[in-house]
RNA sequence: GGCCCCAUAGUCUAGCGGUUAGGACGUCUGCCUCUCACGCAGAAAACUCGAGUUCAAGUCUCGAUGGGGUCACCA
């Protein structure tokens, strides 16, 4: 492999809200390349017409900006190798996926979803070792294909060989790895609506875009073999590889939302550093060396080298995160105390937004903050009203499954406004058959801990969803909770 | 289920053939102290199992087990 410059990137998709994955990888693409005096790309991919969200590629900026990472090229800085969002680079895959066609390594597929989705159904009802596509549209002649392409929707589909081994070989793993390329589907390059798959837009923005290292979470590992052979059938050198651990939940599953806080503009808004955060996330499936825990990006960047990493999934704990971040704030002077407290949650513009909540509650000034203290708070103490958040004649379990209810609601919404959870605690409310008082009553406890608070909706808004997120699992975590065992009886 | 990856205390990790298996978080004890926290001192706690290679294996090989990932016109 010749040498080149280096060049890595980041691509995260648009779908949600900033991932603390998208963090951890982006920490190791910017360590890397920074310690080889290369090049760090974003670049959006952003192909998925039903998933993409308008407000998230903003966020993904604002979240990685907030930890510290920067990026040498990407959407909003520019670059010589743009665009760098991937719905303004089509025009690209089109072109590479016509090319694999005149080449004979791709073809056109009429195949409808519902056909492969049945296909899928019955090859799994079978329990067939191997359930993807029957390769039915492969078979279609060159010439007929391309003349039904002119008018009938098809997707376009990759020529897997069907024999041989696949030979993926991973810069942080000893032995390469090798697989059956009959294992590997025929897969969609272009889809019918016209944009390409991740799979196809990636190796095609890899290579045009000059990368030459693809650092991503292991979850890629096993699309892999397509990759390779995509850059095969081009004629393409491909870049090397190197699969991170993924980060996990307590239980080791893959970190998810529903387990485990997971945006970054959580740990922001509860009060984490974003030096703990990333140095945190340095201390993840790689070590600094010399027993030593806390450092900077600065010194990370120093002493970085690959065999200090090591691949197990390491568990995100929120605990040992809250250590770290603790000794970050205590070695704070007062006036970047001040600073942070101020960035954090009491700028003009912050306050602007809270105060108000409990205004009209207030006859003087000092009024304020014993009313909003639990805007301030992280994690809520929820034994002392446990009673209060009790509905009448409902299971305690069925009333933490209905906080948990609510918050399935706001998942999937775009946005965090009054008007949408009111929207939403109506239909809620509706399906519940609670009285309004005893539903309200356990939101308002969930959210602020307290039988008192300003109006519920605004105070959600201004919490965010990360925030309200977080408390109504962790309220409906306490309603699950085994009572707590008997005090022990005083020494005699 | 097929395929793939991974395997040191509850958790993050050090170790790269010979160590009393080290550090950190957490836990427990004590000390300090006007409360709490900090701090200090100490303790308990790990090489998944089985073969093989070797004088010697947490370290190398194979297998089993366990955990995870992945099997979309999502990334």
């Amino acid at each position: 492999m010749t040498e080149r410059p280096v060049r890595v990137r980041i691509a995260p998709s648009p779908t949600g809200d900033p991932h603390v994955g998208t963090a951890y990888v982006a920490l190791f693409n910017y360590v890397f390349a920074k310690s080889q005096g290369g090049t760090f790309v974003l670049r959006i991919e952003d192909t998925d017409q039903t998933r993409a969200r308008r407000d998230s590629e903003q966020m993904i900026f604002d979240a990685l900006h907030w930890c510290g990472l920067t990026w040498d090229e990407g959407p909003d800085v520019g670059g010589p190798f743009g665009p760098y969002r991937q719905s303004e680079r089509t025009a690209h895959y089109r072109e590479h996926a016509a090319i694999l066609v005149a080449k004979g390594e791709a073809y056109p597929c009429f195949c409808t979803e519902d056909r492969l989705a049945k296909a899928r159904a019955q090859a799994q009802a079978e329990k067939r070792a191997h359930i993807g596509y029957d390769r039915l549209c492969r078979a279609i002649e060159p010439a007929v294909a391309a003349a039904r392409a002119a008018t009938e929707p098809h997707t376009i589909r990759l020529k897997m060989p069907l024999t041989g081994k696949i030979i993926v070989r991973d810069q942080l793993r000893a032995k390469p790895i090798e697989i059956d390329a009959a294992e590997v589907d025929d897969q969609v390059l272009l889809k019918s609506d016209g944009f390409p798959t991740y799979h196809l837009a990636n190796v095609v923005d890899d290579h045009l875009m000059e990368i030459t290292h693809v650092i991503r979470a292991e979850e890629w590992i096993t699309s892999t073999p397509k990759h390779v052979m995509l850059y095969k059938a081009f004629g393409w050198e491909e870049p090397r590889f190197y699969h991170l651990g993924l980060l996990r939940n307590s239980d080791k599953s893959k970190i998810s939302k529903r387990k485990n806080p997971v945006s970054i503009n959580y740990y922001r808004d509860c009060g984490y550093l974003p030096t703990a955060l990333l140095n945190f996330l340095g201390n993840m499936g790689w070590s600094f060396g010399n027993d030593t825990e806390k450092f900077t990006l600065a010194q990370m960047i120093e002493v970085f080298t690959w065999d200090r990493s090591s691949l197990n999934g390491p568990v995100f704990d929120l605990v040992k995160l809250g250590s770290l971040n603790e000794k970050y704030i205590q070695e704070l002077t007062p006036l970047q105390l001040a600073d942070a407290l101020i960035t954090w949650r009491f700028s003009r513009e912050q306050l602007a937004r809270v105060a108000p909540l409990v205004q009209k509650r207030m006859k003087k000034l000092d009024d304020a903050f014993g009313k909003i203290d639990f805007v301030y708070a992280g994690d809520l103490d929820y034994k002392p009203v446990l009673a209060e958040m009790a509905v009448p004649e409902v299971a305690p379990a069925d009333v933490a499954a209905a906080l948990l209810a609510f918050v399935e609601r706001f998942e999937t919404r775009e946005g965090f406004t009054v008007a949408m959870l009111e929207e939403e605690s109506t239909a809620w409310l509706a399906g519940l058959g609670w009285q309004k008082k005893h539903a309200f009553m356990l939101l308002r406890l969930a959210i602020s801990g307290r039988t008192t608070s300003p109006d519920l909706f605004p105070t959600m808004e201004v919490l965010g969803k990360e925030i309200t997120r977080r408390r109504m699992r962790e309220a409906a975590r306490a309603l699950l909770a085994p009572p707590p065992p008997a005090p022990k009886p005083p020494k005699a």
